[in-house]
Parts: C-alpha cells; structure tokens; sequence
DNA sequence: TATCCGAATTGGATCGTTCAAGACGGCGAG
DNA sequence: CTCGCCGTCTTGAACGATCCAATTCGGATA
C-alpha cells in the first residue's frame, strides 16, 4: 500500500521546502515561476490532495456550509427545498465548499445544532431556507457574526442581512395579468392567512394585477392554511359566492384543490399554482416557476463575497419567477 | 470574547491531565468514578466541545459520511430520494455522524468526487442510492476498502457488499392480491425493459401472484422507459390488445400514465403504482409504499456496524413494503 | 569593495487532539 | 520485605498543514 503524500512528500519530490509548496498553493504569484511549476509537476506526478483537516486546524476555516434537509411535509412542497439543495451542493462545489446536511424539528433545537456544528464541525457558514417574522434563528447567527445567507427575505427587516428571494408578488402578477388577456375579468385567489410574509406578498401581486386593470378585488379572495383539502374547501366557497372565471393560487397545493373544486365546470374554471412542482407538470396545472438553480448558486456568490472578506458584493437578490404554462390556464 | 475552550482548558478547570480528559471522552471505564465526575461538570461548566479537525487529524476518522443528491430528473421519482436522504440525516445524526452532499453526472466524474472526498475530507463511508449491473463505482470503493452501504441491491452478487433493500417483487405482488380478492382476472403489467434488476423484481411479484391464482400472465404485460407520456402509450396499447380491468405499474410515473390512459372506461380500471409519491397522494393513485426511513436508518445501522468493527452485523437487510390503498384502487 | 534591498526560500513553532510509554502508589504473592 | 502487577494518571510526541521569523542570494547602489 502506498503511504500517504503529505506536503512533505511533494516538498521532497520537487526538492524544495514545506513552505514553498504551500506557497504554490496559496499565494501562487510570489513564488518564481520556475519553481513553481516544478512543485505542480510534483503535486499532478504524486496525486497529492491538501489534507482539510490539518488545513482547517490552522486556519479555522472548514470550507463546509451547512444546509437544512426538512421533513417531507406534504411532500409536494418539500420538491422546491430538493431542487434548491441540488442546486446548492452543485454551486458550492464549484466553489470549493461542501454542503453538510442536518435537521431539527422546532427552532430551539435547530439553533443547539448550530452551535453544535460550529463548535467541533467550525463551520463556515449556513444557508437557511425560509424566514418568518421575528426569526429567532438569525437573530442567534448575527449575534455571533456567524456568516449567513436566507433563501428568502427578512421581511420585518431587509437590510438586516444577506439574503436571496425570488418576487413572489411579479409571479402571481403575471399570471393574473396572463388571465386578464385571456379575457377572464372575475379572477380570485386562494392563498394564506394574513402575516405570513410570503403570503402577502403573493396576494399582493394578484390584487395590484387586478387594480392596475380596474378592476375591484373585494371579496375575490379566500385565505387559509396550506394542503390540498383546505385549498378545494375554499375554492368552492368561492365559486358558490362569487363564481370566478378562475383562481390564482399561493401554492401548488392549494391549486390542486382548486382543480378538485372546479372539476366539471363548464366552461372550465382556470387555474394557476406557485411553485412549478413535479405534481403540477404531471397533473398539467399552470403554475409559476421559481428559478431555484440561480437562486442556489446567488446564495453561494454571497456567501463567498462575505466568507472573502469581500464587502463589495450586494447583500440581496431579488430574482423573477416565469409562468408555466398548462392546460389548467 | 471568551477565549476558545480546548482539552487543555477542561483539564486545568478540573486539575488533571490532558490525555485523562481525553479518556474521559473515549474510555469512560478506565478513568476512576470521581475523577470523571469533576471533568465532566468542566466540560459542562465550560461548554467544551471536541474539535473535530484535530481529532480527525490524529485518528484519521472524520464522522463524515457522503451522499449523493441527484439532479431531479422527472421530479416525481426524486422525491424518493428526498425522503431516504432526510431519514440518512436524522439517522446518522443520533450515530454521531454528519451527511455530506455531492454532486455528479455521470459514474467517471462520481469516481473522481470519492477520489476528492478521500483525499480532502477523509470521509469515513458512502451511501449509494440505486445500483446497476456491473456497477464501476461499487467496484471501485470495494477495490481500495472503502466502507460503503447502498440502498438498493447489488444484482449481480448478492454477497458483493452490504446493502438495504426494499422487496419489489413482494410489493407488486400484495397489489396484484389485492386486485384479485376485489375480483379482478385479467390485470396487467406496466413495467420496464428486462435487464434492470429492480424492473424485472417488480414484474416478477406481478407475475407470480398471477401464477399462483392459477391465471396465466401471457401477453399482460409492456415494457417501456419511466415517464407519463410512455406510460400512457402502452395502457392504451395493453387496453386495445386485452382489456384488463386493472393495472400493475412499476412506478408511479407509469400509473399516472397509464390514470390518463384509462380515463372515462366504465366500469372504471383499477390502477396501482409504486413508491407512493406525493404526486400519487395528490391524485388518489393507490401505489406501493416503500419504508423509506427505516430504509436509511438501517443504512447507517450497517455503516456504524461496518465502522465499527462489528464483523457480526448482518450485511444485507431486505424491507417490506406497504400498500397505499386510495380510490384507483 | 562594502552595504543594502527585496525576492525567494528555509526551519521551527503551532493548531487541538490522541497514541505510546512511563510514573506512582497500593496490594497480594512469594 | 521485596517483587511484580494493576489501576490510575501524566508526559512527550505525533498527525499535516500554515504562520512567523530568520536566512540566503543576486543585483543595485554608495
């Protein structure tokens, strides 16, 4: 078996110092070219790799950040943190880092867990997806200057740190206007209970589409938790109240209550979900879609600004959604 | 700032030496009852926390184990993935170890990632999803004993390593029971081309359960690749050529398929689908339900064992499935 | 020729932990 | 009484990288 190469070994190998080819590897321009390429030819001819270990007891940096894996839930939404997390260990890779994956069930623990990661992992910095008002888990992160970055905004405060967000409000904006052209007038919208940032926000798109028409909103919507059940209860209540052309929803759960609600109506109601999930493209439900690769790989551009002591870099990103267009539209 | 909490810190609070600390934390028994009480309220009393980098470095052991996040290919099959990987986590947490993500497209460049993971991390195991016949990875870990477990069965030789499996075949056959004791005769097969081990186990639950009712399986079954528009093509086939009154398919993608195929037949055909994903939650499909948290639980029971030292855990584990009964049904 | 300068390189110390070997006191056997 | 052993604890070295201070060396300057 061969024994392990270590810098000493490619040191030897190259015959120069530890120091040197450490040089080589961290600050490549003050070593003289000559040299330099001696000590690659060493490094490529032993197959050496820079033990992150030893690297990270020095340096206190771990080139690992950490993400959250969430319980699949109802499943349907858990496809959107999926495809952010490929995304994330895709561009963070590229970056140099890895992606440590961890769960916690309420926020106190999740927040034990961070201190357990930083404290024998030294973990470089965490990705959190989805904040809510008052977040206690951020306010913990910036009180230890531990460097972080949210899929989604701070909404009681947005300069309060580094995040990325997709304009929720631009996508249910554009499928209500997409509606509009099609000739619907009495649009409505499903969505959730008032106070939930992302919530609002949604609506908020939908009901400036409709004003920016001239048309009232009142008494076009309906609010309630999220889940399929829930999402056919309400669109019914909006159909024996006020008989909407179609509906605009906050969720492809809801959406696909709607289409359970709507199911025989002539001419059929229209539908348009949020999130683009699996379950929409199989069912051929309209829906708006998030850009969760770009959103992932912004997540990493700042975390690197901010791990690189580089301050120059924006502290937010604020990405477009598209319209996924389906038969339900 | 509070100055970092090492060994050397816990050892002084508590008056004894380094390396007693140290045995303190990894062979409790030799260390005398009340010295090991008045070390433990130090590490208490001053939060300490074992720096994993050192204790890596010394041991060469990192309590890191590796995963692999694929990019969501349909969507509707990598929710299964989701939910195996979120179980790994919570799993190997309660071990003591973390999950580390990667990313690959093809089995070359996957080669080269463990390469990477080895040589930097020091990762001490791998968890693969899905084997095929002739796998080069699984190959290439067992060629330089490289602990690993898979989650799914290595088809070629059953002995090759240790891995956890779901009984496909057992599945497929309680859905065809099912039908049978409903009274179907004539129920058919929509799986995948021979030659993938996973494909030919489902069918052949189909198949047997057919046989031992005394019905003969000729001519009800078609083979395709995974996909709704695939799934759809050949129930409409299977529909003209036999008129079965139910459906078996061997993934949820083909029953979705195969739910459009049969649309408005009266009386309605049974349809029933595997992996019970949320899409088919979402539609009513009844499918076959795998236990995928058990599945990663039982991985990482392997690992610890394989890690460990416990020559004497088993080193295979076949799990049984369940049936998602819902309206299709 | 002596002096100085900066670029390039060197050896030693260090990060926090575990391993290997040894020190110390008490106890039982010879 | 002495020897060896056992249980308990301590000391020094090592893992593999980076940081720091010191040194070499060629060339420019006085």
């Amino acid at each position: 078996m061969p024994e392990k190469v270590t810098i000493a070994t490619v040191a030897r190998h190259a015959r120069v110092s530890r120091q040197t080819v450490s040089n080589v590897l961290n600050a490549p321009h003050i070593v003289r070219q000559e040299t330099r390429q001696r000590v690659e030819d060493a490094i490529n001819a032993l197959g050496y790799r820079a033990n992150q270990a030893a690297r990270q007891m020095r340096t206190g940096r771990s080139r690992l950040i950490a993400a959250r894996i969430e319980p699949t839930r109802d499943g349907i939404n858990g496809s959107v943190l999926d495809r952010f997390l490929h995304g994330l260990t895709e561009t963070a890779d590229a970056a140099g880092y890895r992606v440590l994956l961890y769960t916690a069930t309420d926020d106190e623990r999740e927040i034990a867990t961070y201190d357990d990661l930083l404290g024998t992992y030294e973990l470089d910095a965490f990705v959190l997806v989805g904040t809510k008002y008052g977040d206690p888990r951020t306010a913990w992160l910036a009180d230890r200057d531990v460097p972080f970055v949210t899929f989604g905004r701070p909404w009681d405060a947005l300069d309060a740190h580094p995040w990325v967000d997709v304009d929720g409000a631009a996508g249910t904006g554009a499928a209500t206007r997409h509606l509009l052209a099609a000739g619907h007038r009495r649009i409505g919208f499903i969505g959730w209970p008032a106070g939930s940032g992302v919530g609002d926000d949604r609506r908020a798109g939908w009901h400036d589409a409709l004003r920016a028409a001239g048309i009232d909103p009142t008494g076009l919507h309906r609010e309630t938790e999220d889940g399929i059940t829930e999402g056919e209860r309400l669109t019914r209540d909006l159909l024996a109240a006020v008989a909407p052309t179609a509906v605009v929803c906050a969720s492809d759960s809801l959406a696909l209550g709607a289409l359970q609600a709507i199911r025989g109506t002539d001419p059929p109601v229209s539908v348009i979900g949020f999130d683009d999930t699996p379950v929409a493209a199989a069912v051929g439900l309209a829906s708006v879609s998030q850009p969760l690769g770009e959103a992932a790989a912004r997540c990493v551009d700042l975390l690197t600004g901010v791990l690189d002591g580089n301050h120059e870099t924006p502290t937010h990103v604020l990405l477009q959604p598209s319209l996924a267009l389906r038969h339900t539209a």
